[in-house]
DNA sequence: CACTTGACCTGTCCGC
DNA sequence: TGCGGACAGGTCAAGT
């Protein structure tokens, strides 16, 4: 999925098109698991709701109604939020949108509000969720129970950072950076860029990492998920943003989705292998 | 509890 | 061209 910089990414575009909507409709197409409370719940907490705000919490989207519920959303790894404006094949069609005329075949779920305009759920793999949720209940989720701290806060200090690996010292760095009650909205590709900036290899024991390699590694993934967001984030296949657009964090990547080219800090050659049963890309040379 | 692996789905790409 | 298998940005539920 979207990692954080790209949840992150829909959830300011949401924030600039959604605000203050009133839903007119709610359509679940064919997954019921897509959104399995829809039909018990939907007519009464969201129809002629309008939507107050647009947050995020880790890798989850959560959009506020006013009816005091809200609406979290995880798009796991094929969801994407895609808004339409009212006249979506007008002269301001945009052409760097990589979805063509929705709902297509991907659509799991329709909100239409009253002025016309549509947010689309679009998830080809099924993996992504909507689930309805009194407000004040969300944070006894056990999702949000058990997620650890956002890594780009402010307060957020590599103190912190390093002592959140602790539970976990006989697992490999990737492993940990990628478990979520670590640290919350790193995945597959952050981890790796993250790893390459401090020069640690993935398959490395929590417990071999120094000091002062996780100072580095802590400052280097906030730069990497930084950088990403104001790149809109990484479009390698499906993620686009809440306007249908791709975001361009690829076009810097320095090892994700680039084995055989060489590494442009030492110039060894860019590997891939499968560790934690995930893709991992790393410099042989230069991460160690 | 910590750790690893398979399952959940659909689509695409690659080798035979 | 067809077919089987591997693989894809993320979690979970199981197993050890």
């Amino acid at each position: 999925m979207p990692e954080l910089p790209e949840v992150e990414t829909v959830r300011a575009g949401l924030e600039q098109l959604i605000i203050g909507k009133v839903i007119r409709q709610v359509k679940v197409h064919d997954s019921p698991k897509s959104f399995p409370n829809a039909s018990a719940d939907v007519n009464t907490f969201m129809i002629g709701a309008h939507i107050v705000t647009v947050r995020r919490r880790a890798k989850v989207l959560l959009i506020d109604l006013s009816t005091r519920y809200t609406l979290v959303i995880h798009l796991k790894m094929t969801g994407q939020l895609v808004f339409v404006g009212a006249q979506r094949f007008g002269a301001g069609h945009p052409t760097d949108s990589l979805v063509g005329e929705l709902p297509d075949r991907s659509t799991r779920v329709t909100i239409a509000f009253n002025d016309d305009s549509h947010l689309y759920f679009n998830d080809q793999r099924k993996f992504g969720w909507i689930k309805l949720v009194p407000t004040v209940e969300v944070p006894s989720m056990p999702f949000m129970q058990t997620v650890g701290p956002e890594p780009l806060e402010a307060t957020f200090t590599s103190q912190e950072f390093i002592g959140r690996f602790s539970r976990r010292a006989n697992t490999s760095i990737k492993a940990a950076l990628l478990d979520q009650t670590v640290i919350a909205g790193v995945g597959n590709i952050y981890a790796d860029e993250g790893l390459w900036g401090a020069k640690i290899d993935p398959r490395r024991k929590v417990k071999d990492v120094t000091p002062q390699e996780f100072a580095t590694l802590y400052t280097e993934l906030r730069e990497v998920m930084n950088v990403a967001i104001q790149k809109g984030g990484s479009t390698d296949k499906n993620y686009v943003n809440a306007e249908g657009k791709r975001g361009s964090y690829m076009d810097f990547a320095r090892v994700f989705r680039r084995e055989g080219q060489l590494c442009q800090r030492c110039g060894a050659t860019i590997e891939k292998i499968k560790h934690v049963g995930r893709g991992t890309h790393f410099c042989p040379i230069c991460q160690t």
